[in-house]
DNA sequence: TATGAATGAGGTTTCATTCAT
DNA sequence: CATGAATGAAACCTCATTCAT
């Protein structure tokens, strides 16, 4: 099989991500082992270490990917409230929710953080980006430390329902949540 | 064969536990080794193993020693509108982050959780019940709702907290975080 | 098992080393794994371990095992011409060869040192000791230099007697040996 | 499929085995691995394998080229006393370590050779073939064994060479050894 | 009760080699 | 003829745990 295409190669990474996506989401990063990943994966242990160095590299990317994820996904818009904004980060979220079983790394990829520091540099730098993005969009005052607090929402959203699964109420939560952002600024909201 | 009294027994258990502490928020739970703990502590494997049946049992340990401080910390009060009730939970958020590193493992725990499911039931019911008793003493309508917003939001200032370390201005967090609940109930706050 | 006499760690070091000489002689230090020093020692993975860091230690403790062996053999005596001289080499290679299968490892020792500075290391120190002592008790012009050639020839009969085996007589390399190097002294001499 | 020159084929080689013995003479044999030999020569693994039947058979090439370039050195000449038939080793010794990295390799070589039969019969053989040329063209009694001592110093002092590499005075050896063989023949001897 | 030597399954990774293209 | 992606056995080593003392 020599001299294969682009495609082949980038679709053989995939491969091998997707493998790895599965496998985090089911056992957690150090749970899964590299054997796992070759099973899940269909490949044997040479060709995984031919697109990865090590373990260490998958789990950086899939770090990566995660992050990389929800931060695209905010598209640019007009300079909206911070509860339209926040709205706005919620849709990203279901979303995200909606396509693929990445949410659920959310969690993980940000305690992993605390222990590896090439994935807390990664996790910083998108937070910032994407606090940074949310800021200059936002018409209120203050609006730097404004978008900090509605990212931290936004991630306490994320962290609810990671750990109470079904159990938590999208919708519910998005209601309370826009009421209390906009209390009292005369708009009475609908769910959408 | 001597009998020791149950204080030997409470402060070797507290040993353990205490070494333990210092090498997850070094290390992580899963980086961290028996082999540490036993060196942390000044114990042997045999002693270690007469306390606790396993790393796992440890790791159990630690997590609902976290969680517990947290939810433990919230004394009742008065009904109070939700950014006031915000306020109390940032500060026990501070006290918990001032008195020890405990803090640093709550995103460990909660990503530990995604995988690992006699935590992911600790968690639970550990942040329901510190919802339960918000909701019970919030003002305002759909209680219920609201409380699980400020978890979440305390959650989210955790999570921030965790990743950015000293980069995170706790006092900006709360004035902004207090004046987006606030908006327009006509109170004007400052900082405590 | 706890607490055990500083016997029984050198016993178990032993175990393992002699084990590692059976291994290497048969098969040399690369073609030999770990795996096989298990059997052979008859102890666990875990056990080898304890008292060795790796295998890299193991292969250094026998090579210089190897070495010291035959630098210690030389026992002081009187001043002495080179022929002479050379004869105690002889007797001491002889004896250490009736021992053991230690004297098939000379050669690899020699080789590994030329890619392993660790052992290479130790080589030049255990041979420069060795020629400083001929040095010191040899009876002609140049001491220094000649004591390196009666070294080399001496590492020279162990090559040959490794590489030739069964078909290498000592005997008769000896009496030609010092047939050359008394040549003109007017003393003939016989076999020992 | 175009049918190819003998030249090419054997140009081939040669790259093959030009790029293995930079490897082999900086890591050794067994450190070595295909990849790296791969990158040196600048060829495929299919190419390298189309002309090698595996690592082993370019290591037996390997070994006895080098072997074959020091006994090949040897000219026929004049029957001669020990000393000067020793003069012509050193000669050729001096020779091969002027033109490259062989003499570096002669260690290894007899080190693998206690491990690997096929390459101990090369190494035999070849020593053997020298040992009888020397001694046929050596004047002295008893000529088979002398020739046999007269390798085995060689051998010594190449041994001595790699150990020590700069360490090593060739002139010096030269001096001290012709004198140990000369003496008291009544021919005093300058260095060359 | 405490010790720590010992276990051994299982982890990650390497690397000689093959073979479809 | 040449390529290089893929294979998979096997290497080294770790570490949670046990149990004789």
């Amino acid at each position: 099989m020599p001299k294969v295409s682009e495609e082949h190669l980038a679709a053989r990474r995939r491969q091998i991500l997707d493998a790895a996506l599965v496998c985090f989401s089911r056992g957690g990063f150090h749970q899964t082992s590299m054997q796992q990943i070759f099973e899940e994966s269909g490949l044997s242990p040479g060709a995984v270490y031919r697109y990865f160095k090590g373990k260490e590299e998958i789990v950086q990317a899939i770090a990566a990917e995660t992050l990389g994820g929800l931060a695209a996904a905010l598209e640019a818009g007009p300079p909206s409230p911070p509860a339209e904004m926040f709205e706005r980060l919620l849709d990203i979220i279901d979303e995200v929710d909606r396509r693929d079983q990445r949410l659920r790394l959310a969690l993980q990829v940000w305690g992993e953080a605390m222990v590896n520091p090439r994935i807390a540099e990664f996790v910083r730098q998108a937070i910032d980006g994407l606090r940074e993005r949310i800021a200059a969009e936002l018409d209120c005052p203050e609006p730097d430390a404004t978008a900090r607090v509605l990212v931290a929402l936004a991630q306490g959203s994320v962290v609810q329902r990671d750990l109470f699964g079904d159990e938590f109420d999208p919708g519910e939560f998005r209601r309370a949540a826009l009421t209390l952002l906009s209390q009292g600024d005369g708009i009475s909201r609908q769910e959408g």
